[in-house]
DNA sequence: CCTTAATTTAGAATTATTCTAAACTGCTTG
DNA sequence: CAAGCAGTTTAGAATAATTCTAAATTAAGG
């Protein structure tokens, strides 16, 4: 059941990298699982790096980095940057804000519905408005 | 007329500085000067310092640091970090948010009654909300 | 004036991120 | 299957914003 479960994540795994144009390689595949295999995540590139050797996935810095700007790309990530320390890479592609944990620095989900912004100004000039972000930081 | 106007932002900038518990040195006030002497701006670090430079103001970009993380310690500005790349001081401290025009990486005021945010959920664990900041993305 | 604590500064250090150029590998083609 | 090649990985160097260090300067108070 558990081998099974997985492969079976690795297949769904290699099919996103696939499907988003990105070559299904062993360090993609390796950090793609350590991404999408559970629920959504909010984690920087030095977070995932040690992460993967602690699983002993043999892969570079460079390509962590490589790989979130890439899926990023692609649009199976989103980049945050909040903490001008570190960025982050957020699962959670759809519409949705965050709750900043300013004495830890973890992120955590809130719910596009749980929020509404009304009247919200249009851009000057008719731009395109590309992302909203709604960050409430709390001192914890 | 001019004289005056300066010597005026002069003492209000001086005053302003006391009444923070910051020593006015020649090095703060200038900054101050160039922060505080117009309307709001939002500027980096490095900004400030080409800016000092340029008005003979002899400064170390060290100092620039200094002096805005004590102005944003004393409340006299607030620091926004929306590009991981570098860091933005606010002289504007009340509630408003913002439109980031993505291209030129400048930032643009909008007042907080343009902005209405219902339903705000509590933050988890009852923690004290510190911030809630709003940014519009825009493509141009 | 003197004294002292706060401030400034040059330059070194730190740190996240990007770059470079060479080695490697997934995929397509013959 | 055997190239061939573009795409990918990587070690290590480079970059760039920011912070640190330790010594020199200066504002404030008596
Ligand atoms: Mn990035
Ligand atoms: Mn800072
Ligand atoms: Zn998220
Ligand atoms: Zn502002």
């Amino acid at each position: 059941m558990r081998q099974k479960k997985s492969a079976l994540a690795s297949v769904t795994v290699l099919e996103r990298l696939r499907a988003a144009g990105l070559r299904p390689t062993r360090q993609r595949l390796a950090l793609a699982k350590l991404l999408f295999a559970r629920g959504h995540r909010h984690v920087s590139a030095e977070q995932l790096f040690n992460e993967a050797r602690g699983q002993r996935v043999d892969v570079s810095l460079a390509t962590v980095y490589n790989a979130l700007h890439d899926f990023t790309g692609k649009g199976l990530l989103r980049e945050i940057s909040i903490d001008s320390s570190s960025s982050y890479f957020d699962t959670n592609t759809g519409n949705h804000h965050h709750f900043y944990f300013e004495r830890t620095g973890r992120l955590e989900d809130i719910a596009s519905d749980q929020v509404s912004i009304s009247a919200l100004p249009s851009a000057p000039g008719g731009a395109e408005i590309s992302r909203v972000d709604v960050i409430i930081r709390v001192k914890a």
